[in-house]
DNA sequence: TTATTTTTGGTGTCATCGCTCCAAAAATCC
DNA sequence: GGATTTTTGGAGCGATGACACCAAAAATAA
């Protein structure tokens, strides 16, 4: 419960850190987006990470806080990607939209990580003792989708999405399709695919032309 | 490796079985599917069947043979209403795709059993020993994702599906929406909101009549 | 009742998991 | 170089996980 002291606590004298910390943390993060939270052991993260059990203590404070800040790096991560297309002032939101699909789709089979999410399929299951970080992963996903709606909001705001549009509803659904990519991501599916999935989902954008956004 | 003789091995004489083998089945499923593979665990399973570990060993074999048992039984279970909404002979293929979608987000929210699919979202992560699993998962839902295609396959024999669509690729994209919406439903989404979500889903179907499916 | 077959409780085992502690080493400032 | 501060390797620990075994009990056919 105390706040565990971690690296750099009372910098300026001493020893200095001898390993790449945010290194070592990006290790951590694909070990956890590949296999989760459970099937990543101890054991498994100080080897990936190429330290002692002591310096992971230290440094980390414990493996489900270890993982928070992996989740936060991955959030950092992607969330660059993410967040550069979906609020590019000069593409409307539709525009915004398949532009988001297609980047999910490339960055979802890219080589060089785990495929798939570390958001998407992550704590999805509810053992007594997953509850925490559970609810961490549900309230992330709740984040990005909140984010989607807030961008139809704006596109209702400039016009051009449909005034009557449910840009929660929409949001939910370009949510859940991406969900559903990061699982065929996982199961193998090709860039190819996941494209073409996402071009199907970009059919059901709301018909009609937008109205005059001024009421 | 050896095939362990389980229960009813040699049924006709001796005592017969006392628990419910079949109840205690269901129950262990129901774990797996709230909890998931590895969040699971032995005496979790023990406890809920309500049998000792040696009757568990004598009637199962191991916590993965059950899994694979409790998969089986799961997949039987939903098969009845997947199957019986995709393969009914007076459904287009569009209103059987609409129905498909309505029902699963009924099922995924129905308060006796837990919520979304037991097969969506398992074995998704792939640690060292979760590589079966994680392979029959897959299977299963490549499975599914094939029952769809060949469903709107038919549709294009029927005629009531335009006769140049790419029937892995739609059966692709309302497979990702399935996963999406057992995710949503694990985050706590109504009925309401997967029914949505799935009436937004169903703006992607095909447009366009039907092409004359006799050439 | 007896022989046969299967279930059961209890106990044990071996590995892993996630930490925890400590003495020694290393790198800075003075 | 010496003092100070932090890191490191290594050993160990309590808990849990997934079985595994066995003698006793229970229920049936004969």
């Amino acid at each position: 419960m105390t706040p565990k002291i971690i690296q750099g606590s009372k910098r300026g004298r001493g020893r200095p850190a001898v390993f790449d910390r945010s290194k070592a943390l990006f290790e951590a993060m694909k070990l956890f987006w590949e296999r989760g939270y459970e099937g990543t052991s101890f054991d498994d993260l100080i080897g990936a990470m190429g330290i002692s059990a002591s310096s992971f203590y230290n440094s980390f404070g414990s493996k489900e806080a270890l993982y928070c800040e992996a989740t936060r790096a991955y959030l950092d991560w992607a969330g660059q990607w993410f967040f550069a297309i979906l609020n590019e002032p000069s593409t409307d939101a539709r525009t915004a939209f398949a532009l988001l699909l297609e980047a999910t789709a490339e960055e979802f089979t890219r080589g060089d990580h785990p495929p798939g999410c570390m958001i998407s399929l992550a704590g999805t299951h509810c053992s007594p003792g997953m509850r925490n970080i559970r609810d961490m992963m549900s309230e992330h996903r709740a984040f990005s989708e909140s984010a989607m709606a807030a961008r139809i909001r704006k596109g209702i705001a400039d016009g051009d999405v449909p005034a009557d549009t449910d840009c929660g509803m929409l949001a939910a659904y370009y949510s859940a399709v991406a969900r559903g990519l990061a699982v065929q991501a996982r199961d193998g599916a090709s860039r190819e695919k996941l494209s073409e999935i996402a071009k199907v989902a970009m059919r059901a954008w709301p018909p009609g032309k937008a109205r005059d956004a001024r009421r």
